[in-house]
DNA sequence: CAATTGTGTAACCGGTGAAGTTACAAAATA
DNA sequence: TATTTTGTAACTTCACCGGTTACACAATTG
């Protein structure tokens, strides 16, 4: 969904666009999308302003943002390595079974990563122009 | 946990473990254990028998199972491309971003689990032995 | 300056999914 | 046959996410 709000930004290049406009795209309600701008604010993807007129726009060029960023921007840091009830120390495996978990996660997370980070929000909007070519359509 | 428990038949090569046991080793209850068995019994990882005496072991040794089949005989099938309300089909990014948002996430899925493929259960035991090293504790 | 617009934020609801719990039937062994 | 152990069903609990409503504050506009 973060990356949905992105391609719209990036769709109207330059333009502030609200919370509510890009809510009325999701098909949601304004104030999740202002939570997620929240996040998006926080890792200065994009800039968003008060009063009227205002709105939301990207603070770099579609071209300069990759996936990668965009995930880690919104998701929440993985309690992956917290399975609630910490493993039997008695037990041989579930002594160093954390530790060991928690490195072959984060490579996967890496790689994971790694590979959003070929992805560009440009490249996304021109996939999703390439896919839905009904060039009537207004934006929303 | 699916790994945690697989890592404990892994160190306890050949003979059979009741679920109590894993529970036990993974703190938690035997019913647990013995649903997530189900799903490593149809992935092939694992061989439970019934009644007295039994219990479960690797079908394979340590040194042929990676971690990307566990990921794949566990993991539920992401529902990561169902918003719950689907994107508004009025606006242009709406429209296509389906699609494309899966096609993404569907390298980004195959990375992370190329990069699991890298670790077997046998890596997992060396590297929880050679965490945790207490030379005198007993298996659970 | 005042009205309007739009964000930030809090409080609460509801569904969904995982883990946990209890209970019991069925299968295999001893 | 008695015991052990799994398979399975039903129910509870808990956290998380998305949704909803409500309202204060900030900025623009006229």
């Amino acid at each position: 969904m973060a990356v949905h709000v992105l391609a719209v930004l990036a769709y109207q290049e330059g333009d502030r666009v609200t919370s509510t406009r890009l809510a009325a795209s999701v098909n949601t309600n304004p104030v999740i999308v202002r939570r997620l701008l929240l996040a998006l604010q926080r890792a200065r993807l994009v800039e968003t302003g008060k009063g009227a007129g205002s709105g939301s726009r990207l603070s770099r060029a579609p071209r300069g943002i990759n996936l990668a960023e965009v995930y880690e921007a919104v998701e929440t840091p993985e309690p992956f390595a917290s399975p609630a009830r910490k493993p039997n120390s008695a037990c041989p495996v579930g002594h160093g079974i954390r530790q060991t978990l928690d490195r072959i996660f984060a490579s996967a997370q890496a790689a994971l990563e790694r590979d959003l980070r070929k992805t560009t929000l440009a490249d996304v909007i021109t996939a999703v122009k390439a896919s839905g070519e009904c060039p009537s359509q207004k934006a929303v």
